[in-house]
DNA sequence: AGCCATTGCTATGGAATAGAACAATGCATG
DNA sequence: CATGCATTGTTCTATTCCATAGCAATGGCT
């Protein structure tokens, strides 16, 4: 399809205008991994911008996401969902509760888990979080081209996940 | 990867606190971020599982992909190209370097920047890292779904870059 | 009671990324 | 050609993310 190998393309075009010149960089830009990544990067530096005023990174908004439609459950559960070691979610839960966003109450029937709830300082904190989010995600779909061209990518991601 | 064990489930309490239920994600599966980082990450960890026998990664696999096309640019500019910062290029080159794959030769014209080419081990080594990725590739075409997919995806991230 | 799994946690290491600073060199302009 | 500024490769360092190992407390099963 596309095994592009050394030289090809324009032999009629042996590229001697510029010493300088731009590179090529074709071989890259098939590579679905590559591109994957640099959308990726690229989308989380605008959240990293957007949300650098209040504090706050893409993976604890997620938890806090979570944990808002899913109160009361243990911290392995919800670090598995995102697929966060437990080792690791322990700093994230702790620097929110140090925020008063969440709080982790002892978990009924099992003295060893905290189930997690968002405070209602969180809840506010959260909702203000979305909102700003929405805007952020309205660009993207309009760099998109659309809300169609939005859920053929999430379903062609969804595909590779 | 392993779910609930399935064993709390009593026909007696069928719903009450659902104890270990699935959790609602609705509020993640909507953010493109979210998806795009879920995608990449799965991507990136089979290329870490295919190539760790040949120890090459992500980043490594491009930078020989763009010598190997352009022979001869300094280091800064591939770098660039790349979103590499210079002082972390440096490692990536110098390890590449050591394993004889890449040469830093003296740029003619200017004494400050190093020229970069492929050996001839570099050169067949990419070639079989090449095919090891086409391989790769198809995979991941087959699991979008066919070619139309994937050049579908590539069009939707080339918005978001 | 005994054994194993789970939960939250600490400690630690590796890797990616970013910034500051520096010597050598290039380059432009007066 | 002298001087000031920019660039190149480099080192050092700090931060963040991610993974593993291990531990005390607890749960659950037999």
């Amino acid at each position: 399809m596309h095994a592009n190998h050394g030289k090809n393309e324009n032999p009629m075009d042996p590229d001697l205008t510029n010493p300088s010149d731009a590179l090529r960089t074709e071989s890259t830009t098939g590579i679905l991994g590559y591109r994957l990544r640099r959308a990726q990067l690229n989308v989380f530096q605008r959240f990293l911008q957007v949300f650098e005023e209040v504090r706050l990174r893409p993976a604890e908004y997620t938890i806090l996401l979570l944990i808002a439609d899913n109160p009361g459950r243990k911290q392995t559960e919800i670090a598995d969902i995102l697929s966060i070691k437990r080792a690791n979610f322990v700093t994230l839960v702790h620097g929110l509760q140090d925020r008063a966003l969440l709080e982790r109450r002892p978990a009924p029937g099992d003295r060893r888990a905290n189930a997690l709830y968002l405070t209602a300082a969180g809840m506010q904190f959260l909702d203000a979080a979305r909102a700003r989010h929405d805007d952020m995600e309205r660009q993207l779909v309009a760099q998109l081209g659309g809300e169609a061209s939005r859920s053929q990518l999430l379903a062609l991601l969804d595909r590779l996940s």
